[in-house]
DNA sequence: TAGTCGACTACACGTACGTATAGGACCGTC
DNA sequence: GACGGTCCTATACGTACGTGTAGTCGACTA
């Protein structure tokens, strides 16, 4: 967040961000944004030109963020995947925000998202990792990820912690950790999905 | 699919479900689904009320599909436990249709949710797999390929395929398959993370 | 052959929402 | 101290969409 953050302007973005977010673009109307945020209707208008140049202002708004995030976590000399968990609560916001957009059919998040798959598989390269198919796996890993982040209030809700606390968002990271450090089950079920998958490849 | 589906309550019920699964509840018009199903709009009301009880009628009869494919599978005496990928058109479908209403706020779907957590739990107690959070483990698992089926379209992009084929489809469950039978990355990355969680989860 | 019932269409109604316009308050500049 | 620009509100307009109503057609039944 930026100095002098409690313009109307700003304020507007932030009341946009946290409902474009938690209802996405459909659900959330401008006179919603306008209540959260607390002014008309038409200053939203002045400011931004209209639904969809809100829309595009909050995308360039919330990824220039995660870039600076990232540029930080970088700064520290954590080299971050991006399939790591973290726990600051704007970024949070913000990675959701970017799931909610892909959803809702923005071409800035879509764009986004390529980035994140080609930043992966590069991470994959100067690691020395290994995959049979290094860019569908940093494909799937940045779906995985997305979705993780989508259904973060359904898991809580199946975990029976309330959407949105820290203990709920800590216990679905660490699961989602453990899951990427370790082979899931025993090798049986798998082998034996592995061989479908194998036979019906063969097939096609 | 049952048999004679060929009536245009059918027919409005399989166009709503395509229409919906791809741009959501909110973007779907009632009469872009009674143009696609060649009926009239006001045929949809007869059929189902309004377009709330055409929804709740998609997520029964989709889910109830669901249930057909789980136990068709179990009757070949193949545990799915539900992570493992299959490539049934109508399944992938069904499957996507869950993720997108869950996300559209459909209570049905959200139950859903919670049932399959619970059945990967299981499914990870029978099984004897030991997890540090079996139930933390597989709602993430849930959310993750919630994701896979959410974002597939982005996926596929990312991977240079065209959206929906067969082509995006097998090489992304392949590589979500690699990411579960497989630890990611070398230890060094990872434990870092685990370590970053470890003191964050002191300090809270 | 008259009557009933379900399938289906056409059309009118109400409303929510995005957009447009007009105008007021405040602030700096010459 | 008049002027221009920006921030902001109030209100009106157009429209898309969900819903309600009236009515046609065809099939089945007595």
């Amino acid at each position: 967040m930026s100095t002098e953050d409690f313009t109307a302007r700003a304020r507007i973005r932030e009341a946009a961000i946290k409902l474009f977010t938690e209802r996405g673009m459909e659900k959330t109307s401008i006179l919603d944004i306008a209540k959260e945020a607390g002014v008309s209707g038409g200053l939203i208008r002045h400011h931004f030109g209209s639904k969809d140049g809100l829309r595009e202002a909050c995308d360039a708004y919330v990824f220039d963020e995660l870039v600076k995030f990232k540029e930080e976590v970088l700064a520290k000399g954590a080299a971050n995947p991006g399939f790591v968990p973290t726990f600051d609560a704007r970024q949070l916001l913000y990675r959701r925000y970017l799931g909610r957009a892909m959803i809702d059919g923005s071409e800035a998040a879509a764009a986004q998202f390529v980035e994140i798959v080609d930043e992966t598989e590069r991470y994959f390269r100067e690691q020395g990792i290994d995959l049979p198919d290094p860019r569908g796996v940093a494909a799937a890993l940045a779906a995985m990820t997305g979705g993780l982040m989508i259904l973060q209030d359904h898991v809580a809700r199946a975990l029976g912690e309330e959407p949105g606390t820290n203990e709920a968002m800590l216990r679905m990271s660490a699961a989602a950790g453990h899951l990427f450090m370790n082979p899931l089950a025993t090798t049986e079920v798998l082998e034996k999905a592995r061989e479908a998958l194998a036979a019906y490849q063969r097939k096609e």
